[in-house]
DNA sequence: CCAAAAGTTGACCATTCGGTCGAAATTGAG
DNA sequence: CTCAATTTCGACCGAATGGTCAACTTTTGG
């Protein structure tokens, strides 16, 4: 009976461990990780129909249920990656670098996780909108630890007159807010704009003039020429 | 049999034909709606359970429906008013105002519909993060003119300098995202920052560096001060 | 090559939820 | 006051959904 040592089977989300990436089951639970993302980012939590998500990752449901024990399991698999995948990609500013160099290649590189993962972003900001019931413990942990690090980073930089003063925990929020904007509400800026193709039109024609906005409304001024 | 007007009932909602505000009628509807526009931003439309609205509105499960018909249909209304809330708020930007002031302005009027009714900016994220299905229509008339018309001031604007050579629809995802993001992103900012009061520590004391940066950023001079 | 573990599958169950119905209670105009 | 329209309310229904189960097939390690 395979039923014994599922609990373990549950447990090894396919990134964590990396184990044997070979196995069958792995590449199975890649898969339906990939359309639960899917599904959940359009749908919700409730909305999401686990039959869907089967379909659409091309299995049976009773698999899903196999691999993940529980809807809730899944979703809590799902969403902790797509944290990791956020976490990871914020990078690192470090004191060192040149404020606006640093700043604006931050921003690109958020823009750029937008522009590849629109799931997952959307998948991120309705969880939060629900009130983060789920990562919202991560989010007062290892979120919060970040943002505190880089910010006094933000925060000797202004000192030196590089960087407008701000409190930088709201820089942050900003520079989220217009980042995630381009993936969290396509379906109004695609409204609005009638792209026809939107990355193109959106992300490389619109977006270095957002970027361009944000740095200067960070009042970083290139390289060393202090704001006023 | 009271079945026969039915139909008539719940076509229109409270706002529209302020034909009888005193009617009991009225008054439970407008109940409802406030129930409903709460439950939803939480826990989106499928989420949501007619239930639930009911109870916290302290009235039967039955009433929703004899109102509404359908809770399909409670939702449209909700999410309409939701929009007239919005574009109404948008105001009047026009050419002879002073691009500074009157973006400035617009943007801490924009900001004070995230502070006041934040539950209408969460169900409105959620519906555009969704694809926008119900909104989508009115998102590519109403707002997408509003969009149009303001751009062609903006644009002037920038013609003679007084402000940054941004895309006018740009500016208007930057400031949407960045307002919005107050109400929208509010676990997160808690979670980060851990407020005593959410509205003074961050609508007051943050927002307004923001607006500033923001203000900056769209290269706003004040005054006659052309940019550069 | 073979047994045991891992994975697959569809039938099935219990629950939940949106919605219906009919009858009782309330309201309000004449 | 009266009577019809409006509103309330609980019992009930059918569909859909998350989850279980047991038999079956495929993988895999020795």
């Amino acid at each position: 009976m395979a039923r014994i040592s599922q609990i373990d089977k549950t447990t090894p989300p396919p990134e964590a461990s990396g184990a044997e990436p070979r196995s069958v089951g792995f590449r199975q639970r890649e898969k339906l990780i990939r359309a639960a993302t899917g599904v959940f980012s359009q749908k919700g939590y409730d909305g999401a129909r686990v039959e869907e998500i089967a379909q659409r990752a091309g299995l049976p449901k009773g698999n899903i249920l196999y691999y993940f024990k529980t809807k809730k399991n899944l979703y809590r698999v799902v969403i902790e990656q797509v944290l990791s995948l956020w976490l990871e990609a914020l990078g690192d500013i470090s004191a060192d670098d040149d404020p606006c160099d640093a700043i604006s290649q931050y921003i690109r590189r958020k823009l750029d996780l937008s522009r590849n993962y629109p799931e997952a972003s959307r998948l991120f900001a309705i969880e939060v909108i629900g009130g983060a019931p789920v990562i919202g413990e991560h989010l007062k942990g290892r979120l919060r630890d970040w943002v505190t690090q880089k910010g006094a980073i933000f925060h000797a930089w202004q000192q030196e007159g590089r960087m407008a003063p701000i409190d930088p925990a709201h820089a942050f929020f900003m520079i989220w807010a217009v980042t995630q904007t381009y993936a969290d509400f396509q379906a109004q800026i695609e409204a609005v704009i009638s792209p026809a193709n939107y990355d193109a039109e959106v992300y490389e024609k619109g977006a270095p003039g957002v970027v361009a906005a944000l740095v200067r409304g960070l009042g970083l001024s290139s390289q060393k020429q202090p704001l006023r």
